[in-house]
RNA sequence: GGGCCUGUAGCUCAAUUGGUUAGAGCAGAGCGCUCAUAACGCUUUGGUUGGGGGUUCGAGUCCCUCCGGGCCUACCA
């Protein structure tokens, strides 16, 4: 038994995701914890919303709340919506929560006192309309390498120059419009994250077995141009993480907050402190799990995100936490993955294009989602979504592999012995054939799943299933009851075993369709099958079951159409999505 | 502009890291079965591995070049 640290990385607070969030990070770090659940690890999994940074509170003036409540708001439809798709983190916390102010500024004051912080004077656009700082992104003018006139501060999306704002011609405010806008000169505090570029060089190094996505971005960020650049840590906004504290080693830093980004990754140990909390444990309970020198030591820690999350996790939360000389626990396996697309382009919130998490489950219960998201991850490329590939798969793997076998066992059961596990007969060559295959593919399954491979994966547990309609097919109890109703006993029998092992193994992946198959043959001994012989024996002649009604009814040409139509985006239906 | 990833059957993806005849699923074709959600099983048709050149006894895999797709490029997160 391992103890195993899960976070997922944190879905931003504006709004509500879009599958391609989904299964970037919180999805498939569900699916890890589950498995090493049901292994019998010992797992903490985190996740929380971030809620700090500007797009927060655009999107609270524009809903006309206070950014605090627009935020309190969002985190609570958030936190119903991963219910919903049944993620199972151990605690979903909140980035603006006073364990992440008291721990964000504990740690910069550690890397102030380690000369790791420096304060550096720069000139910014300023709106006084806005009221507001303006990052370059929030400024809008026409590019003077093309004429394009919705130019963004940082660059044209039509000629694809990078500008400063300050290269724009009648630059103006994109939040209000404002064009009085001026340079202000400001001060930051910055992480000299540059002085320990070696020491992240060589811990990069040392992971030789990180997906290539990783690393590949933090060798690119460490060696490109000059190297690992430093990077300011304060923004003048007003929700966040004051800059200015007792016990900071700087001053002057009045109105400012710390950056989101570096706040954020401090949220996962924050949240683990949330966890403890909120269970009424003590802070050896978390630190258990962060502090090396308090019994984190045998801790496997693992992190999921999207492949544009990776420089923060491999650089700056770890220049963050070897800064501060303290002994926290630093990851040991990141999982990134590429994007997944919708139907030939990308997700678009503004466009209405594309499906979100809480329409989804609106259309189809979790597990259809589920499935298809983690047996299609993009862990290798980038990934599409389509209703034709949704369709065809779902229909064929749940409906028609695992769904029609689960039907066509205890359907055959109930007509010929009745809703009772049949007595009789014995198992012979053919059972013992069908155990080797189905230990071969338990085998690579928890292989797989160790290696954290989500799609390869998917094809194990598929395998496991189509090897029960091999085993039916051939063993073709419906013939044998005629002459050998022992025969047939026997490997009815062996059958209705072999979908509740199925239950077990999948659960990762369809948990809500393994607690219904697992409560329709009247079992709870969830253990995992390490004795493959011994699992397809547990459900005794005379045990009672129940048929469960259809698991996963097909999605239709009709509904496939019309979800097509519905979501090929072209208006604005985004409501109060980010 | 620079960097990284990628291109394999009609579609979605594999290929033990340079090693026999490039494999699965879906779709297509044929046969079988009738317990089951018109489900299942068996057999089978598809590939000059984007093009060209090179290294090697041997290349999908390594090198060069051209073509196509994607991502990143540091103040959106």
């Amino acid at each position: 038994m391992a103890r195993i640290l899960i976070t997922s990385a944190l879905p931003y607070i504006n709004g509500i995701k879009h599958l391609g969030n989904l299964v970037g990070s919180q999805l498939p770090a569900d699916l890890y914890a589950r498995y090493c659940r049901a292994r019998g690890h010992e797992v903490v999994f985190i996740c929380a919303t971030d809620e700090h940074g500007t797009p927060a509170e655009l999107a609270a003036a524009k809903a006309g709340q206070p950014v605090a409540e627009y935020c309190k708001q969002m985190h609570a439809i958030q936190t119903d919506l991963a219910h919903g798709f049944r993620l199972s983190f151990d605690h979903y916390g909140r980035s603006s929560s006073a364990r992440n102010y008291a721990l964000t500024q504990h740690l910069a004051a550690r890397l102030g006192q380690a000369g790791l912080i420096e304060e550096v004077s720069e000139e910014q656009v300023y709106s006084p309309t806005d009221g507001r700082f303006l990052p370059d992104r929030y400024i809008e003018g026409t590019c003077p390498n093309c004429g394009y006139e919705r130019a963004r501060g940082d660059q044209c999306e039509n000629c694809t120059k990078q500008l400063d704002p300050t290269d724009l011609i009648n630059p103006r405010s994109a939040v209000s419009g404002a064009t009085d806008l001026e340079v202000r000169a400001t001060r930051h505090l910055f992480l000299r994250q540059s002085t320990l570029r070696d020491t992240l060089d060589r811990w990069i190094d040392s992971q030789t077995s990180w997906p290539v996505l990783t690393t590949s971005i933090a060798k690119k960020w460490l060696h490109d141009g000059d190297g690992l650049q430093d990077r300011g840590i304060t923004r003048d906004l007003d929700w966040g993480v004051p800059a200015q504290f007792d016990g900071a080693p700087w001053q002057g830093m009045e109105g400012k907050v710390f950056y989101v980004w570096f706040d954020a990754p401090i949220e996962y140990i924050a949240a683990t402190a949330e966890w403890a909390d909120a269970n009424g444990l003590d802070d050896a309970a978390w630190q258990r799990w962060w502090r090396t020198d308090m019994g984190a030591g045998d801790v496997r820690y693992v992190q999921f995100m999207g492949k544009d999350n990776v420089p923060f996790h491999t650089l700056s939360f770890p220049a963050t936490l070897i800064g501060s000389g303290e002994p926290w626990k630093l990851v040991d396996y990141i999982k990134s993955f590429n994007y997944l697309n919708y139907d030939g382009g990308q997700f678009s919130t503004s466009l209405g294009r594309g499906v979100f998490m809480d329409q989804a489950l609106e259309l189809l219960p979790a597990d259809y989602w589920r499935w298809w998201l983690l047996s299609h991850a993009p862990e290798n490329s980038d990934a599409e979504f389509t209703w034709e590939n949704f369709q065809t798969s779902v229909n064929k793997d749940l409906a028609d592999v695992l769904g029609n076998l689960v039907s066509r066992v205890t359907k055959f059961c109930r007509s010929k012995f009745g809703e009772t596990v049949p007595e009789g007969g014995q198992t012979g060559p053919r059972e013992l054939e069908l155990m080797n295959v189905l230990a071969g593919h338990l085998a690579s399954y928890e292989t797989r799943m160790e290696a954290i491979e989500v799609r390869k994966s998917a094809q194990s547990l598929r395998a496991m299933w189509v090897a029960g309609n091999e085993y039916l097919q051939e063993a073709a109890p419906w013939s044998t009851f005629k002459t050998d109703p022992d025969q047939a006993a026997a490997q009815i029998r062996l059958a209705l075993n072999l979908i509740r092992v199925y239950a077990i193994v999948a659960r990762p992946f369809i948990p809500d369709t393994s607690v219904r198959i697992m409560a329709a043959l009247a079992s709870d001994d969830w253990s995992w099958p390490d004795d493959l012989a011994a699992a397809l024996d547990i459900l005794p002649a005379g045990h009672g079951f129940t048929v469960p009604d259809v698991l996963f009814a097909k999605i239709t040409e009709d509904q496939r159409t019309e979800w097509e139509a519905r979501f090929a985006g072209g208006t604005d239906q985004s409501g109060q999505r980010g």
